[in-house]
RNA sequence: GUCCCUGUAGCUCAGAGGAGAGAGCAACUGCCUUCUAAGCAGUGGGUCGGGGGUUCGAAUCCCUCCAGGGACGCCA
């Protein structure tokens, strides 16, 4: 990786500049290099010297000279200037820019691997719906997010595992059951009431005839308690099918659908709550077992077990996330949540500390908000009214691959408006399609050079000389890098801006350099970069979930 | 009242201590005898919510105020 690269020769430079006595022996930041906006300052630069003026007791030129004098340079690197009032420059050798053509072509598909992970199991568990009705656009958004992201650590060389944890326990389901039986019994023709906390979805109707069809009135011969849980049961198993099919056409898959029961079943709840009763984090007191939160610094503590017996949400969480780090040994585990579990995070976290592992093995994001408008008509999702636009619609309207960039073009710290008269009427001019048009393009040009039968295999990347070239190439080889920063950043946003600046590079490179003409030598090496380049976005569009269309 | 997120071009959003603050859309001007014009080249447009502070240097860090959203249950 270049930038890994530089910051080294820097490194080494500084130490020898210093072993040397040309500078002080003064400690160094951690951020060596920047990306300069202005071309003209080069590929990377350095404000280092800027930063150890005061240390070093000396003027910024003066270190950045003593410096740049040390280094020496490498293939990759043209030249090493200064520039008031400290700046060291690099500028990268067209030559070593253009080999990096062949580099990419031969590794071909997996351009952007790193092994940064070094393989540790890492978790990432999204979406996580109660499965009581479909999914709505909020839901999209950590869905879509949540796979990117299993993506990219895989490609950083992490062994990820994607997982639903599927809430099929507590009260919310109650309410469900109840509901769909009620539904159940008007779709046989009987007096029932929805429950007053039920859920007021057609979806219910439509899903309480469906049984009625296929079961007839059978459950009605039971006692009415096991027949809302008969009932319930099938609810539960339709609603994840549904679920896992809207979910499908987003691209987004899961490795493991894990139940909330089951941390009952296996004992999971009783080992993880016997740890925190023997580390002292257990009280009882009014009726109610506490997790005692404010022992470690929270604002209050929190009830695990109710006065009744059952067992709140919280405690599942503190049960499952023991078996996400104790039974099933993840290094890392990233949680997805939406902004209404925010207030859940330092407790999480603070039960993750008390069982005994380090709270920072856990990394939860909170995705903000959506807005759906359509055009001025703002809509608000409420499963319990029933008045929602579902996921399903959206990508009906809009597209998987549209929905998922759109999606990922937002850091999820920030609200956002999705706007679906906009999305759809935008359509062409939409950023997504510049990106896959490049894609298009690219193939395009390929399938001539097929046709014509032209074997480039050999041709000379020396001949990329020309500025377009260049530009692209400088994009290309930002691959890596960028794989790098979302894996530790955990903000695939970076990936559609990369990809627009990948398809703008190649566009304009399309449009400057003839690829396919009577020069056969510029031919060969041109086809090559278009290859090359091809690789790097088809990357790109993969790691985003999208497709890599040849031909629109 | 407390906590979290956000406030950057007309709109949607990037930019998290460095060099005249960016992109897409919208507006305007040019460009198709050549591999896809879903494209290219260019123009206009900004008190980076306000005010203090730290720093050689702040959209970025700290304090404070304002505005919008979310969370503060023995709901999930």
């Amino acid at each position: 990786m270049v930038k890994r690269d530089m910051a080294r020769l820097l490194e080494e430079a500084v130490r020898d500049a210093q072993r040397r006595g040309l500078i002080p022996l003064v400690a160094l930041p951690d951020v060596l290099l920047e990306r300069p906006q202005n071309p003209e300052h080069g590929d990377h630069a350095s404000s280092l010297p800027l930063k150890l003026a005061r240390a070093a007791r000396m003027n910024p030129m003066a270190i950045a000279q003593a410096i740049t004098s040390c280094i020496q340079l490498p293939p990759q690197v043209q030249k090493v200037t200064t520039a008031p009032p400290g700046f060291i420059n690099f500028a990268l050798h067209p030559a070593w820019l253009a080999r990096q053509v062949d580099t990419i072509l031969e590794l071909g598909e997996g351009y952007g691997n790193l092994d940064l992970g070094g393989r540790k199991p890492i978790q990432v568990e999204f979406v996580s719906v109660n499965p009581t009705g479909p999914l709505h656009v909020g839901h999209g958004r950590g869905a879509i997010l949540g796979s990117t992201l299993a993506r990219v650590l895989a490609a950083a060389g992490y062994s990820v595992a994607t997982e639903y944890y599927i809430n099929d326990a507590g009260n919310q389901m109650n309410a469900f059951y109840r509901s769909l039986f009620a539904r159940y019994q008007q779709a046989l023709g009987l007096e029932a009431e929805l429950p007053p906390d039920g859920y007021q979805g057609d979806y219910v109707i439509d899903m309480a005839r469906e049984i009625v069809a296929r079961e007839g009135d059978r459950f009605l011969n039971m006692p009415p308690p096991e027949a809302v849980e008969a009932i319930g049961k099938i609810g539960v198993k339709k609603v994840l099918e549904s679920i896992a099919q809207d979910l499908a056409r987003l691209g987004v898959t899961f490795d493991v659908w894990f139940s909330e029961q089951s941390l009952y079943r296996e004992g999971q709840y009783q080992r993880a709550m016997a740890i925190l009763r023997d580390k002292g984090y257990i009280e009882e007191r009014e009726g109610a077992v506490w997790f005692v939160s404010t022992a470690l610094g929270e604002d209050k503590d929190n009830v695990l077990v109710r006065g009744d017996g059952s067992p709140t949400y919280f405690a599942s969480d503190v049960a499952y996330h023991y078996n996400k780090f104790q039974e099933r040994g993840f290094q890392q585990v990233i949680n997805i949540w939406g902004a209404d579990h925010q207030g859940h995070v330092s407790r999480m976290k603070a039960v993750v500390g008390a069982l005994g592992f380090d709270p920072d093995r856990l990394r939860i994001i909170i995705t903000q908000m959506v807005t759906l408008k359509r055009g001025e008509a703002l809509l608000r999702a409420s499963k319990r009214s029933g008045d929602i636009v579902t996921l399903r619609e959206l990508v009906d309207e809009v597209g998987a691959d549209a929905c998922r960039f759109v999606f990922l073009s937002r850091s999820a710290d920030s609200q956002m408006e999705f706007d679906l008269e906009l999305a759809k009427l935008q359509a062409p001019e939409n950023p997504v399609y510049y990106v896959q048009y490049a894609h298009a393009r690219i193939a395009s040009i390929l399938h001539l050079a097929q046709e014509r039968g032209i074997d480039y295999s050999s041709g000379d990347v020396a001949l990329l000389t020309h500025p377009a070239e260049q530009a692209l190439l400088r994009k290309m080889i930002q691959l890596e890098e960028l794989v790098e920063t979302v894996a530790l950043s955990l903000e695939p946003h970076y990936l559609p801006h990369y990809s627009q600046d990948l398809a703008t590079a190649f566009h304009s490179f399309y449009k400057q350099c003839r690829v396919v003409s009577k020069n056969e030598k510029l031919t060969h090496a041109r086809l090559k970069l278009v290859a090359a380049a091809q690789i790097t976005l088809a990357r790109t569009l993969h790691l985003m979930g999208m497709t890599a269309p040849e031909r629109m």
